[in-house]
DNA sequence: CTGTTCTTCAAACGCTCGTTTGAAACTTTC
DNA sequence: GAAAGTTTCAAACGAGCGTTTGAAGAACAG
Protein backbone atom coordinates (compact mmCIF):
# COMPACT_ATOMS: atom_id res chain seq x y z
CA UNK A 1 0.00 0.00 0.00
CA UNK A 2 1.47 3.49 -0.61
CA UNK A 3 1.53 5.81 2.04
CA UNK A 4 2.00 9.65 2.26
CA UNK A 5 5.63 10.46 3.23
CA UNK A 6 5.23 12.56 6.18
CA UNK A 7 9.04 14.00 5.52
CA UNK A 8 10.97 13.80 2.19
CA UNK A 9 11.58 10.42 1.30
CA UNK A 10 15.08 9.67 0.16
CA UNK A 11 13.10 8.78 -3.38
CA UNK A 12 11.68 12.32 -3.13
CA UNK A 13 15.36 13.39 -2.85
CA UNK A 14 16.34 11.70 -5.63
CA UNK A 15 13.48 13.14 -7.51
CA UNK A 16 14.66 16.08 -6.48
CA UNK A 17 17.98 15.82 -7.86
CA UNK A 18 17.36 14.52 -10.82
CA UNK A 19 14.92 17.39 -11.62
CA UNK A 20 17.80 20.08 -9.79
CA UNK A 21 20.60 18.70 -12.08
CA UNK A 22 18.46 18.54 -15.27
CA UNK A 23 17.09 22.06 -14.80
CA UNK A 24 21.06 23.00 -14.69
CA UNK A 25 22.14 20.84 -17.35
CA UNK A 26 19.61 21.83 -20.02
CA UNK A 27 20.77 25.55 -19.34
CA UNK A 28 24.07 24.95 -20.74
CA UNK A 29 23.50 22.03 -23.47
CA UNK A 30 19.62 22.00 -24.39
CA UNK A 31 17.51 19.06 -24.82
CA UNK A 32 19.42 17.24 -27.08
CA UNK A 33 22.45 18.08 -26.00
CA UNK A 34 21.40 16.83 -22.10
CA UNK A 35 22.14 13.18 -21.76
CA UNK A 36 20.58 10.77 -18.99
CA UNK A 37 24.11 9.83 -18.40
CA UNK A 38 24.94 13.58 -17.60
CA UNK A 39 22.10 13.76 -15.18
CA UNK A 40 22.31 11.19 -13.39
CA UNK A 41 25.80 11.26 -13.26
CA UNK A 42 25.86 14.93 -12.17
CA UNK A 43 22.89 14.09 -9.58
CA UNK A 44 25.01 11.21 -8.25
CA UNK A 45 22.14 8.98 -8.74
CA UNK A 46 21.82 5.95 -10.72
CA UNK A 47 21.14 6.18 -14.66
CA UNK A 48 18.14 3.87 -14.05
CA UNK A 49 16.80 6.56 -11.61
CA UNK A 50 15.09 8.48 -14.46
CA UNK A 51 13.02 6.15 -15.98
CA UNK A 52 12.36 4.53 -12.76
CA UNK A 53 10.78 8.27 -11.51
CA UNK A 54 9.62 10.06 -14.33
CA UNK A 55 8.99 7.40 -17.28
CA UNK A 56 11.21 8.53 -19.67
CA UNK A 57 13.89 11.63 -20.60
CA UNK A 58 11.01 13.46 -22.57
CA UNK A 59 8.97 12.74 -19.24
CA UNK A 60 11.28 14.54 -16.75
CA UNK A 61 12.22 17.85 -18.87
CA UNK A 62 8.23 18.01 -18.92
CA UNK A 63 8.41 17.55 -15.31
CA UNK A 64 11.23 19.87 -14.86
CA UNK A 65 9.64 22.75 -16.88
CA UNK A 66 5.97 22.28 -15.56
CA UNK A 67 7.50 22.83 -12.20
CA UNK A 68 8.74 26.17 -13.05
CA UNK A 69 6.31 27.52 -15.86
CA UNK A 70 2.95 26.13 -13.97
CA UNK A 71 3.32 28.58 -11.43
CA UNK A 72 4.71 31.13 -13.65
CA UNK A 73 1.87 31.41 -15.75
CA UNK A 74 -0.38 31.17 -12.69
CA UNK A 75 0.65 34.27 -11.49
CA UNK A 76 0.82 36.08 -15.01
CA UNK A 77 -2.57 35.28 -15.56
CA UNK A 78 -3.49 36.48 -12.00
CA UNK A 79 -1.85 39.79 -12.56
CA UNK A 80 -3.44 40.05 -15.78
CA UNK A 81 -6.63 39.60 -14.42
CA UNK A 82 -5.98 42.36 -11.31
CA UNK A 83 -5.53 44.88 -13.98
CA UNK A 84 -8.24 44.35 -16.28
CA UNK A 85 -10.55 44.30 -13.04
CA UNK A 86 -8.78 47.29 -11.39
CA UNK A 87 -8.65 49.63 -14.41
CA UNK A 88 -10.89 51.87 -16.20
CA UNK A 89 -9.46 51.94 -19.43
CA UNK A 90 -7.99 48.42 -20.86
CA UNK A 91 -4.22 47.61 -19.54
CA UNK A 92 -2.04 49.70 -21.30
CA UNK A 93 1.62 47.99 -23.01
CA UNK A 94 3.40 48.74 -19.73
CA UNK A 95 0.81 46.97 -17.13
CA UNK A 96 0.97 44.09 -20.04
CA UNK A 97 4.59 44.32 -20.24
CA UNK A 98 4.70 43.94 -16.18
CA UNK A 99 2.00 41.40 -15.88
CA UNK A 100 5.09 39.32 -17.77
CA UNK A 101 7.91 40.21 -16.49
CA UNK A 102 7.07 40.60 -12.67
CA UNK A 103 6.14 37.25 -12.15
CA UNK A 104 9.05 35.82 -13.96
CA UNK A 105 11.54 38.16 -11.70
CA UNK A 106 9.64 37.11 -8.93
CA UNK A 107 10.04 33.66 -9.42
CA UNK A 108 13.63 34.43 -10.18
CA UNK A 109 14.38 35.69 -6.69
CA UNK A 110 12.95 32.85 -4.72
CA UNK A 111 14.07 30.49 -6.65
CA UNK A 112 17.78 28.78 -5.46
CA UNK A 113 20.61 30.63 -5.99
CA UNK A 114 22.88 29.14 -8.99
CA UNK A 115 19.84 27.95 -10.73
CA UNK A 116 18.40 30.97 -12.66
CA UNK A 117 14.97 31.03 -13.82
CA UNK A 118 14.59 33.51 -16.56
CA UNK A 119 17.87 31.74 -18.73
CA UNK A 120 15.63 28.11 -17.85
CA UNK A 121 12.80 30.86 -19.49
CA UNK A 122 14.86 31.51 -22.48
CA UNK A 123 16.12 28.19 -23.26
CA UNK A 124 13.15 26.86 -23.37
CA UNK A 125 11.85 29.19 -26.01
CA UNK A 126 14.98 29.14 -27.91
CA UNK A 127 15.33 25.13 -28.13
CA UNK A 128 14.27 23.36 -31.06
CA UNK A 129 13.26 20.31 -29.73
CA UNK A 130 9.86 18.82 -30.86
CA UNK A 131 9.86 17.55 -26.86
CA UNK A 132 9.72 21.12 -25.70
CA UNK A 133 7.64 23.01 -28.45
CA UNK A 134 5.16 21.02 -28.39
CA UNK A 135 4.83 20.71 -24.23
CA UNK A 136 5.24 24.55 -24.50
CA UNK A 137 2.83 25.18 -27.32
CA UNK A 138 0.25 22.77 -25.55
CA UNK A 139 0.69 23.65 -22.10
CA UNK A 140 1.34 27.36 -22.36
CA UNK A 141 -0.58 28.40 -25.80
CA UNK A 142 -3.35 29.18 -23.82
CA UNK A 143 -2.27 31.87 -21.49
CA UNK A 144 -0.08 33.43 -24.45
CA UNK A 145 -3.64 33.96 -26.14
CA UNK A 146 -4.96 35.87 -23.55
CA UNK A 147 -2.07 38.42 -23.24
CA UNK A 148 -2.32 38.59 -26.98
CA UNK A 149 -6.41 39.36 -26.81
CA UNK A 150 -5.14 41.94 -24.33
CA UNK A 151 -2.26 43.40 -25.93
CA UNK A 152 -4.79 43.74 -28.81
CA UNK A 153 -6.82 45.94 -27.06
CA UNK A 154 -3.99 47.83 -25.90
CA UNK A 155 -3.31 48.38 -29.60
CA UNK A 156 -6.15 49.10 -31.06
CA UNK A 157 -4.45 50.78 -34.29
CA UNK A 158 -2.43 47.99 -35.33
CA UNK A 159 -4.40 45.13 -37.52
CA UNK A 160 -4.47 41.57 -36.18
CA UNK A 161 -1.49 40.21 -38.25
CA UNK A 162 0.26 42.97 -37.47
CA UNK A 163 -0.26 42.34 -34.04
CA UNK A 164 0.91 38.41 -34.40
CA UNK A 165 3.74 39.43 -36.33
CA UNK A 166 4.64 42.05 -33.84
CA UNK A 167 4.33 39.97 -30.81
CA UNK A 168 6.67 37.26 -32.22
CA UNK A 169 9.68 39.49 -32.78
CA UNK A 170 8.52 40.83 -29.03
CA UNK A 171 9.26 36.71 -28.16
CA UNK A 172 12.19 36.83 -30.10
CA UNK A 173 14.11 39.65 -28.49
CA UNK A 174 12.78 37.96 -24.88
CA UNK A 175 13.65 34.80 -25.52
CA UNK A 176 17.38 35.24 -27.08
CA UNK A 177 18.43 38.11 -24.64
CA UNK A 178 17.07 35.49 -21.70
CA UNK A 179 18.18 32.53 -22.92
CA UNK A 180 21.73 33.77 -22.88
CA UNK A 181 23.98 31.98 -25.54
CA UNK A 182 27.09 33.19 -26.01
CA UNK A 183 25.91 35.18 -28.82
CA UNK A 184 26.88 37.86 -26.64
CA UNK A 185 30.07 37.02 -28.23
CA UNK A 186 28.55 38.50 -31.48
CA UNK A 187 27.85 41.78 -30.32
CA UNK A 188 30.50 41.63 -27.93
CA UNK A 189 31.40 43.56 -24.21
CA UNK A 190 28.27 42.98 -22.45
CA UNK A 191 28.90 42.81 -18.69
CA UNK A 192 32.34 41.18 -18.91
CA UNK A 193 33.02 40.22 -15.27
CA UNK A 194 29.78 41.21 -13.78
CA UNK A 195 27.23 38.52 -12.92
CA UNK A 196 23.40 38.68 -14.87
CA UNK A 197 21.45 41.11 -13.45
CA UNK A 198 18.27 39.73 -14.41
CA UNK A 199 16.03 43.09 -13.37
CA UNK A 200 18.33 45.29 -15.03
CA UNK A 201 17.98 43.40 -18.50
CA UNK A 202 14.54 43.54 -18.06
CA UNK A 203 14.27 47.21 -17.38
CA UNK A 204 16.47 47.70 -20.61
CA UNK A 205 14.45 45.33 -22.22
CA UNK A 206 10.70 47.10 -21.45
CA UNK A 207 11.44 50.48 -23.18
CA UNK A 208 12.89 48.78 -26.50
CA UNK A 209 9.57 46.33 -26.33
CA UNK A 210 7.10 49.45 -25.96
CA UNK A 211 8.43 51.64 -28.60
CA UNK A 212 8.69 48.39 -31.20
CA UNK A 213 5.23 47.62 -30.28
CA UNK A 214 3.70 50.98 -30.42
CA UNK A 215 5.60 51.67 -33.86
CA UNK A 216 3.69 53.20 -36.85
CA UNK A 217 2.53 50.31 -38.74
CA UNK A 218 4.84 49.81 -42.05
CA UNK A 219 4.23 51.03 -45.72
CA UNK A 220 4.13 48.79 -48.05
CA UNK A 221 4.20 50.71 -51.52
CA UNK A 222 7.71 52.22 -51.40
CA UNK A 223 10.99 50.53 -52.97
CA UNK A 224 13.14 50.37 -50.20
CA UNK A 225 14.22 46.93 -50.72
CA UNK A 226 13.55 46.63 -54.53
CA UNK A 227 16.82 45.41 -56.44
CA UNK A 228 18.72 47.65 -59.02
CA UNK A 229 17.55 45.62 -62.14
CA UNK A 230 14.16 44.84 -61.18
CA UNK A 231 12.99 48.37 -59.97
CA UNK A 232 9.17 47.87 -62.38
CA UNK A 233 8.58 44.06 -61.41
CA UNK A 234 9.64 44.06 -57.93
CA UNK A 235 7.26 47.20 -57.39
CA UNK A 236 4.68 44.91 -59.05
CA UNK A 237 4.90 42.39 -56.79
CA UNK A 238 4.79 44.66 -53.38
CA UNK A 239 2.14 46.12 -55.05
CA UNK A 240 -0.11 43.06 -55.36
CA UNK A 241 1.48 41.94 -52.22
CA UNK A 242 0.10 44.16 -49.92
CA UNK A 243 -3.16 44.20 -51.80
CA UNK A 244 -3.88 40.41 -50.79
CA UNK A 245 -2.65 41.84 -47.27
CA UNK A 246 -5.44 43.26 -45.65
CA UNK A 247 -3.40 46.50 -44.55
CA UNK A 248 -4.17 48.07 -41.54
CA UNK A 249 -7.94 48.54 -40.09
CA UNK B 1 47.76 15.12 -60.89
CA UNK B 2 44.99 17.73 -60.50
CA UNK B 3 43.29 18.96 -63.35
CA UNK B 4 40.89 21.97 -63.10
CA UNK B 5 37.49 20.25 -64.66
CA UNK B 6 36.07 22.31 -67.75
CA UNK B 7 32.44 21.08 -67.02
CA UNK B 8 31.08 19.84 -63.34
CA UNK B 9 32.84 17.03 -62.49
CA UNK B 10 30.87 14.20 -60.79
CA UNK B 11 32.91 15.17 -57.81
CA UNK B 12 31.39 18.64 -58.43
CA UNK B 13 27.89 17.40 -58.19
CA UNK B 14 28.21 14.89 -55.54
CA UNK B 15 29.77 18.03 -53.19
CA UNK B 16 26.69 20.63 -54.46
CA UNK B 17 23.84 17.55 -53.16
CA UNK B 18 25.32 16.92 -50.42
CA UNK B 19 25.57 20.92 -49.56
CA UNK B 20 22.20 21.22 -51.27
CA UNK B 21 20.91 18.27 -48.81
CA UNK B 22 22.50 19.67 -45.60
CA UNK B 23 21.55 23.11 -46.19
CA UNK B 24 17.65 21.89 -46.59
CA UNK B 25 18.06 19.38 -43.94
CA UNK B 26 19.82 21.98 -41.18
CA UNK B 27 17.03 23.90 -41.54
CA UNK B 28 14.18 21.62 -40.29
CA UNK B 29 16.37 20.02 -38.22
CA UNK B 30 19.41 22.24 -37.01
CA UNK B 31 22.77 20.94 -36.72
CA UNK B 32 22.40 18.37 -33.93
CA UNK B 33 19.13 16.99 -35.63
CA UNK B 34 20.75 16.26 -39.07
CA UNK B 35 22.60 13.07 -39.25
CA UNK B 36 25.32 12.27 -41.92
CA UNK B 37 23.22 9.31 -42.95
CA UNK B 38 20.27 11.63 -43.12
CA UNK B 39 22.03 14.22 -45.57
CA UNK B 40 23.49 11.47 -47.72
CA UNK B 41 20.91 9.51 -47.99
CA UNK B 42 18.80 12.42 -49.35
CA UNK B 43 21.47 13.73 -51.11
CA UNK B 44 21.86 10.07 -52.62
CA UNK B 45 25.25 9.78 -52.22
CA UNK B 46 27.09 7.15 -49.97
CA UNK B 47 27.90 7.91 -46.07
CA UNK B 48 31.44 8.08 -46.78
CA UNK B 49 31.35 11.37 -49.29
CA UNK B 50 31.24 13.82 -46.68
CA UNK B 51 34.10 12.87 -45.01
CA UNK B 52 35.90 12.17 -48.35
CA UNK B 53 34.64 16.19 -50.29
CA UNK B 54 34.52 18.22 -46.63
CA UNK B 55 36.72 16.03 -44.20
CA UNK B 56 33.59 15.58 -41.23
CA UNK B 57 30.36 16.92 -40.54
CA UNK B 58 31.75 20.07 -38.88
CA UNK B 59 33.72 21.15 -41.95
CA UNK B 60 30.65 20.44 -44.40
CA UNK B 61 28.11 22.68 -42.11
CA UNK B 62 31.15 25.30 -42.39
CA UNK B 63 31.40 25.21 -46.04
CA UNK B 64 27.75 25.36 -46.13
CA UNK B 65 27.39 28.09 -44.59
CA UNK B 66 30.34 29.97 -45.53
CA UNK B 67 29.28 29.45 -49.50
CA UNK B 68 25.87 31.69 -48.27
CA UNK B 69 27.59 34.21 -45.58
CA UNK B 70 30.64 34.82 -46.99
CA UNK B 71 29.01 36.78 -50.15
CA UNK B 72 25.96 38.16 -47.68
CA UNK B 73 28.74 39.96 -45.02
CA UNK B 74 30.47 41.50 -48.02
CA UNK B 75 27.47 43.09 -49.64
CA UNK B 76 26.27 44.26 -46.30
CA UNK B 77 29.83 45.89 -46.12
CA UNK B 78 29.83 47.29 -49.57
CA UNK B 79 26.52 48.76 -48.76
CA UNK B 80 27.72 49.84 -45.43
CA UNK B 81 31.21 51.68 -47.10
CA UNK B 82 28.48 53.34 -49.79
CA UNK B 83 26.47 55.10 -47.20
CA UNK B 84 29.31 55.94 -44.94
CA UNK B 85 30.83 57.58 -48.16
CA UNK B 86 28.01 59.25 -49.63
CA UNK B 87 26.12 60.88 -46.85
CA UNK B 88 26.72 64.04 -45.37
CA UNK B 89 26.26 62.75 -42.06
CA UNK B 90 26.66 59.42 -40.98
CA UNK B 91 23.93 56.64 -42.05
CA UNK B 92 20.75 56.73 -40.24
CA UNK B 93 19.65 53.37 -38.42
CA UNK B 94 17.07 52.89 -41.67
CA UNK B 95 20.18 53.18 -43.69
CA UNK B 96 22.00 50.54 -41.52
CA UNK B 97 18.46 48.68 -41.04
CA UNK B 98 18.61 48.62 -45.24
CA UNK B 99 22.00 47.37 -45.40
CA UNK B 100 21.52 44.47 -43.24
CA UNK B 101 18.31 43.57 -45.04
CA UNK B 102 19.03 44.37 -48.76
CA UNK B 103 22.01 41.94 -49.33
CA UNK B 104 19.83 39.07 -46.98
CA UNK B 105 16.48 39.59 -49.40
CA UNK B 106 18.74 40.16 -53.02
CA UNK B 107 20.24 36.78 -52.04
CA UNK B 108 17.40 35.20 -50.74
CA UNK B 109 15.82 36.15 -54.51
CA UNK B 110 18.95 34.48 -56.51
CA UNK B 111 19.31 31.02 -54.26
CA UNK B 112 17.38 28.27 -55.99
CA UNK B 113 13.77 28.18 -54.98
CA UNK B 114 12.77 25.75 -52.72
CA UNK B 115 15.79 26.39 -50.06
CA UNK B 116 14.80 29.88 -48.62
CA UNK B 117 17.91 31.50 -47.39
CA UNK B 118 16.83 33.82 -44.71
CA UNK B 119 15.51 30.94 -42.65
CA UNK B 120 18.57 29.49 -42.53
CA UNK B 121 20.27 32.48 -41.43
CA UNK B 122 18.21 32.72 -38.74
CA UNK B 123 18.52 28.74 -37.87
CA UNK B 124 22.29 29.25 -37.51
CA UNK B 125 22.17 32.49 -35.04
CA UNK B 126 19.80 30.55 -33.43
CA UNK B 127 21.29 27.01 -33.32
CA UNK B 128 23.14 26.17 -30.05
CA UNK B 129 25.55 23.91 -31.41
CA UNK B 130 28.90 24.86 -30.28
CA UNK B 131 30.17 24.52 -33.83
CA UNK B 132 28.25 26.77 -35.59
CA UNK B 133 28.22 29.66 -32.09
CA UNK B 134 32.23 29.55 -32.74
CA UNK B 135 31.96 29.75 -36.66
CA UNK B 136 29.95 32.94 -36.50
CA UNK B 137 31.46 34.48 -33.80
CA UNK B 138 35.12 34.14 -35.44
CA UNK B 139 33.97 34.16 -39.23
CA UNK B 140 31.47 37.10 -39.34
CA UNK B 141 32.00 38.71 -35.78
CA UNK B 142 34.65 41.61 -37.24
CA UNK B 143 31.72 42.90 -39.66
CA UNK B 144 29.20 42.92 -37.00
CA UNK B 145 31.51 45.04 -35.10
CA UNK B 146 31.95 47.58 -37.98
CA UNK B 147 27.93 47.60 -37.84
CA UNK B 148 27.84 48.22 -33.80
CA UNK B 149 30.41 50.86 -34.75
CA UNK B 150 27.77 52.59 -37.13
CA UNK B 151 24.55 52.19 -35.10
CA UNK B 152 26.81 53.80 -32.22
CA UNK B 153 27.31 56.73 -34.46
CA UNK B 154 23.50 56.47 -35.64
CA UNK B 155 22.26 56.32 -32.05
CA UNK B 156 24.67 58.97 -30.17
CA UNK B 157 22.19 59.62 -27.47
CA UNK B 158 22.85 55.63 -26.01
CA UNK B 159 25.44 54.36 -24.01
CA UNK B 160 27.74 51.99 -25.29
CA UNK B 161 26.27 49.16 -23.20
CA UNK B 162 22.89 50.37 -23.85
CA UNK B 163 23.63 50.04 -27.34
CA UNK B 164 25.18 46.87 -26.92
CA UNK B 165 21.88 45.51 -25.84
CA UNK B 166 19.66 46.79 -27.77
CA UNK B 167 21.50 44.89 -30.96
CA UNK B 168 21.04 41.81 -28.99
CA UNK B 169 17.61 42.49 -28.67
CA UNK B 170 17.18 43.59 -32.26
CA UNK B 171 19.60 40.41 -32.78
CA UNK B 172 17.17 38.57 -31.09
CA UNK B 173 13.82 39.29 -32.89
CA UNK B 174 15.85 39.05 -36.38
CA UNK B 175 16.74 35.25 -35.74
CA UNK B 176 14.46 34.09 -33.98
CA UNK B 177 11.63 35.38 -36.72
CA UNK B 178 14.10 34.36 -39.53
CA UNK B 179 14.54 31.00 -37.91
CA UNK B 180 10.94 30.33 -38.44
CA UNK B 181 10.31 27.35 -36.15
CA UNK B 182 6.87 26.41 -35.13
CA UNK B 183 7.37 28.82 -31.99
CA UNK B 184 4.19 30.91 -34.56
CA UNK B 185 1.94 27.93 -33.13
CA UNK B 186 2.44 30.24 -29.77
CA UNK B 187 1.17 33.43 -31.00
CA UNK B 188 -0.78 31.51 -33.58
CA UNK B 189 -2.81 32.39 -36.77
CA UNK B 190 0.05 33.89 -38.70
CA UNK B 191 0.34 33.19 -41.59
CA UNK B 192 -1.87 30.28 -42.19
CA UNK B 193 -1.82 29.73 -45.95
CA UNK B 194 0.34 31.68 -47.41
CA UNK B 195 3.95 30.65 -48.02
CA UNK B 196 6.49 33.14 -46.24
CA UNK B 197 7.10 36.72 -48.01
CA UNK B 198 10.48 37.79 -46.80
CA UNK B 199 10.65 41.15 -48.05
CA UNK B 200 6.96 41.54 -46.26
CA UNK B 201 8.57 39.76 -42.86
CA UNK B 202 11.56 42.68 -43.38
CA UNK B 203 9.16 45.68 -43.79
CA UNK B 204 7.00 44.60 -40.71
CA UNK B 205 10.48 44.33 -38.51
CA UNK B 206 11.72 47.25 -40.00
CA UNK B 207 9.81 49.99 -38.06
CA UNK B 208 9.69 47.56 -34.70
CA UNK B 209 13.44 47.56 -35.01
CA UNK B 210 13.80 51.74 -35.85
CA UNK B 211 11.39 52.21 -32.73
CA UNK B 212 12.89 50.00 -30.46
CA UNK B 213 16.25 50.96 -30.94
CA UNK B 214 15.31 54.91 -30.86
CA UNK B 215 12.95 54.92 -27.84
CA UNK B 216 14.31 56.90 -24.69
CA UNK B 217 17.07 54.98 -22.27
CA UNK B 218 15.77 52.76 -19.43
CA UNK B 219 15.20 54.78 -15.82
CA UNK B 220 16.53 52.90 -13.16
CA UNK B 221 15.28 54.67 -9.79
CA UNK B 222 11.65 53.91 -9.90
CA UNK B 223 10.32 50.55 -7.94
CA UNK B 224 8.88 49.11 -11.53
CA UNK B 225 9.90 45.24 -10.55
CA UNK B 226 9.98 45.40 -6.85
CA UNK B 227 8.62 43.03 -4.83
CA UNK B 228 6.16 44.02 -2.03
CA UNK B 229 8.50 42.66 0.69
CA UNK B 230 11.18 44.18 -0.02
CA UNK B 231 11.17 47.26 -1.40
CA UNK B 232 13.65 49.16 0.40
CA UNK B 233 16.13 46.52 -0.21
CA UNK B 234 15.01 46.49 -3.66
CA UNK B 235 15.58 50.04 -4.11
CA UNK B 236 19.09 49.74 -2.66
CA UNK B 237 20.57 47.24 -5.14
CA UNK B 238 19.21 49.43 -7.88
CA UNK B 239 20.98 52.53 -7.43
CA UNK B 240 24.00 50.45 -6.37
CA UNK B 241 23.93 48.92 -10.00
CA UNK B 242 23.19 52.20 -11.64
CA UNK B 243 25.53 53.57 -10.06
CA UNK B 244 28.70 51.20 -11.34
CA UNK B 245 26.87 51.54 -14.93
CA UNK B 246 28.48 54.14 -16.41
CA UNK B 247 25.01 55.41 -17.01
CA UNK B 248 24.65 58.02 -20.24
CA UNK B 249 27.38 60.55 -21.59
C1' DC C 1 46.68 -0.47 -73.33
C1' DT C 2 49.01 0.48 -68.89
C1' DG C 3 49.61 2.84 -64.81
C1' DT C 4 48.20 6.48 -61.89
C1' DT C 5 44.91 9.29 -59.64
C1' DC C 6 40.45 10.48 -58.21
C1' DT C 7 35.94 8.92 -56.62
C1' DT C 8 32.51 5.67 -54.93
C1' DC C 9 30.94 2.02 -52.19
C1' DA C 10 29.68 -1.46 -48.55
C1' DA C 11 31.17 -2.79 -44.34
C1' DA C 12 32.75 -2.17 -40.07
C1' DC C 13 34.69 0.33 -35.80
C1' DG C 14 34.19 2.61 -31.53
C1' DC C 15 31.29 5.40 -29.15
C1' DT C 16 27.12 7.46 -26.92
C1' DC C 17 22.43 7.40 -26.59
C1' DG C 18 17.65 6.10 -24.09
C1' DT C 19 15.77 2.26 -22.21
C1' DT C 20 15.27 -2.40 -20.03
C1' DT C 21 16.33 -6.02 -16.87
C1' DG C 22 16.72 -8.71 -12.75
C1' DA C 23 18.84 -9.12 -8.75
C1' DA C 24 20.23 -6.76 -4.58
C1' DA C 25 19.30 -3.21 -0.79
C1' DC C 26 16.30 -0.68 1.79
C1' DT C 27 11.47 0.48 4.09
C1' DT C 28 7.35 -0.43 5.63
C1' DT C 29 3.70 -3.46 7.36
C1' DC C 30 1.83 -7.00 9.88
C1' DG D 1 11.29 -11.22 12.23
C1' DA D 2 9.11 -12.54 8.00
C1' DA D 3 6.65 -10.78 4.03
C1' DA D 4 5.54 -7.16 0.81
C1' DG D 5 6.49 -3.22 -1.32
C1' DT D 6 9.69 0.35 -2.82
C1' DT D 7 13.98 2.04 -4.42
C1' DT D 8 18.74 1.41 -6.03
C1' DC D 9 22.24 -0.67 -8.67
C1' DA D 10 25.39 -2.74 -12.29
C1' DA D 11 25.01 -4.64 -16.53
C1' DA D 12 23.40 -5.12 -20.82
C1' DC D 13 20.48 -4.23 -25.13
C1' DG D 14 19.60 -2.31 -29.55
C1' DA D 15 19.83 1.64 -32.19
C1' DG D 16 21.99 5.68 -34.09
C1' DC D 17 25.94 8.48 -34.40
C1' DG D 18 30.58 10.28 -36.91
C1' DT D 19 34.36 8.29 -38.81
C1' DT D 20 37.62 4.87 -40.96
C1' DT D 21 38.97 1.30 -44.06
C1' DG D 22 40.18 -1.17 -48.12
C1' DA D 23 38.71 -2.81 -52.17
C1' DA D 24 36.17 -1.78 -56.52
C1' DG D 25 35.08 1.48 -60.12
C1' DA D 26 35.80 5.61 -63.10
C1' DA D 27 38.62 9.09 -65.32
C1' DC D 28 42.57 10.37 -67.30
C1' DA D 29 47.80 10.55 -68.70
C1' DG D 30 51.49 8.81 -71.26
Amino acid sequence: MLMPPKTASSADQTRQRIIHAAERLFLEHGFDGTSLRLVTSSARVNLGAVNYHFGGKDALFEAMLARRFDALHAARLLLLDEYQAAAQQVPSCEQLLTALFKPALTLARESEPGCDFLRLLGRAYIDPSPVLRRLLAERYGPAIARFKDAFAEALPQLSRQELSWRLHFMLGALAYTLAGTDAWKLISAIQPDHQRDDELLLRRLTPFLIAGLQAPAPIFDDDLYATKRTVATSHDATSSRNASDGAMP
